[in-house]
DNA sequence: AATGAATGAGCATTCATTCAT
DNA sequence: GATGAATGAATGCTCATTCAT
């Protein structure tokens, strides 16, 4: 229909958002298998057919928000990072944090981006091998470039980024099963200093403390 | 019972240990969730009757398949452990190598130990969450003790224990997305590195080279 | 919900009450254990996906259908009874009559409830020593009472009760077995007069006959 | 083998036995159809294989089970009956008697008699209608015979004892259902009324009283 | 746009029976 | 005679997806 008003499209987009919401709850919940399509239909308070309508499939719908969450992630990280006074303890620090912030805030997307979205089936897990190597990427040219004019000792970039990208891992999965309400953002500073010396990147221990907490008010503002 | 001999019990075990095997390859090529056991007895050349007489079941067969990996893990990294001449730099060193090492030889292995055993069910998610509980308790161990003598920069070794863990993750991971036969234990060293300096450890680069090279003849050794 | 039509309903009920019918059929046919869902979904005309829209599954089905025959002997027994001219000889004869021109209409039911309702499982044994008590106590309190005015000989009413109800069954398996389109129904007045005299209750044998007359042709004019 | 001593034989007939009493027990515990071949043996402390060595098959061994049975409750009828002073009172009085008594005695075999031998399949069916014909004819002589020389309302024979022959039937599974120690010819009497009224016999109480009793020394004797 | 009835391929599991040892 | 490993057909049930209304 040529008439899809903007309001029409905004109230699609809403729903389109409601599901995505509500899988992103009830895949975390059930886990991505045993999670029918009818159960996310019937949590969203819709019917299958619509669920349809809005999305190619169960696979598709998995796709799509992943994608949105690696999105939010890129976003929330752009913007804790400061690019015009870089410094590398500095923005690595605030990356973490972020990161965590990020985590302890949805749970139910910590679960599945660390949990449901592995081992979905090999196309998928290709597509995730993707996006952990973007990740890489950049934080392997920030090493490159720190390397250049500092006197740290990386045998390997690309090992280096990707042990750092790693770091997150089971600090998350041991939070996720803790059922109580310990604070995932309370490790910031610790897994900071882990991969600030990994690099062997020199840093004064209270600025890292500075920029853990002014990331979270940051954060917390933005909201 | 009467003839229950010896013979006929080795045959069974051989039996067992074959499925446990093939199973870990078909997992590893098709995922847990896109493997039926009709595929795991007709890969293994036995009736699904058969199948279902030496295991419970395809879960059982993966809790089996999980367990005997951890088990094989530990008792390598065991292996390798030099207690008596205790060193961290050493044996922190000597087991991150052992792991890749590990991981490269059985590549199956590492896909369902990364991969495949992530997500599959609550339950299981717990048991993993224990079993990576556990290796990490050791390490925190380790680090404390370490800490009392050796001037680190240790803020939480909880935290530094789940790291340090984790950082074989997107290693292996992306190792496994490639197919050309890139070599994983050429990261030890990188590896090791990252994780000693990130406690604070000092090192000789030199040394550590000698670790990781006499780990792997240990191994090649004792294949 | 938008559009459930009445109509819409009404098809889904009457779909319903096919497949509860096909299955009555189906399990007189082959027997509870011998048939498969397929099986009835095959002979309903409608796929195993949509059996399992309707129904639980094949064990909740054929509960729904015990109970379903259950009610509907209840209320013929209800519709027969004449409690306003409440005469011991009148409601026995008119409800044993019921009961065999029950049978005799839905030789499938018969057999549903006297064979393949039998020895299911232990919960449903359970269930169906229930439904016979709830038989059996209105019986009891009929002979109770009507011993206080009358001079008769039972010694106890539960085992009379019991008698009672059983006294249909062999002649109802009997009759089951025999192709012939012999007449269930023609066994009314004796049976009647079985347990008339069983209870030492007096009557008039064409008055017994007459009953059984009249009650039969309620059950036609209704039908 | 030509040499299948007398002693050989007695050992393969006793363990026969072993296997049909299990059988029984189980069958009376899970029920026909959730009774595998394994647990029967394995119940009976023998392997599948010599299970089959005994018996053709499951349904052969329930078959010769059923078999068994009837031909115990034959004999001790036979038993209890007494043919020279042939007295209907007595005899009915006795044959009642001798059946809940047995009954009482083998929950197990009450169970598959009433419970676990309806709806086999169509083929044991039949065989049990046969069987329970069988039961019947003997009785229809007896009324036609005393008919001749008494007073008696009996308007259909077969009916007769079809209806007395069912007389049990609730009675005993009402029994199975209870899990008290409640005593199964207790109401030996009572239903022995019943069903001598119900063929209008005459009698004195106390006489049935008598027999009832004497029949049970008999059996407890004769045990 | 929305609904939910309908589909049927797919899967885990059971079990009576056989047979080599 | 005895054993128990091996077989594979059969079955109840699930669920992603489609489509008529």
């Amino acid at each position: 229909m040529y008439r899809t008003s903007k309001e029409t499209q905004e109230r699609k987009d809403a729903k389109r958002q409601l599901i995505l919401d509500t899988a992103a709850k009830v895949f975390a919940e059930r886990g991505y298998h045993h999670t029918s399509v009818k159960d996310i239909a019937g949590e969203a308070g819709i019917s299958v057919g619509s669920f349809y309508f809005y999305f190619k499939g169960k696979e598709e719908l998995f796709v799509e928000l992943y994608d949105s969450i690696v999105l939010a992630f890129q976003q929330t990280t752009d913007m804790v990072l400061d690019i015009h006074n870089f410094s590398l303890p500095k923005n690595m620090t605030r990356v973490i944090t972020a990161n965590l912030w990020m985590y302890q805030n949805r749970r139910d997307i910590a679960r599945v981006m660390l949990i449901e979205a592995v081992g979905l089936n090999p196309a998928f897990e290709k597509k995730r091998a993707e996006s952990i190597q973007d990740s890489c990427r950049s934080m392997e040219e920030w090493f490159k470039r720190f390397k250049i004019n500092n006197p740290v000792r990386i045998p390997n970039e690309r090992v280096a980024a990707l042990a750092f990208e790693s770091t997150f891992h089971y600090l998350v999965v041991d939070w996720l099963q803790s059922d109580e309400e310990r604070k995932l953002t309370d490790s910031a500073y610790a897994l900071s200093i882990y991969n600030l010396q990994a690099l062997g990147i020199q840093f004064q221990e209270h600025e890292i403390q500075r920029y853990v907490e002014e990331t979270l008010s940051m954060l917390e503002e933005q909201k």
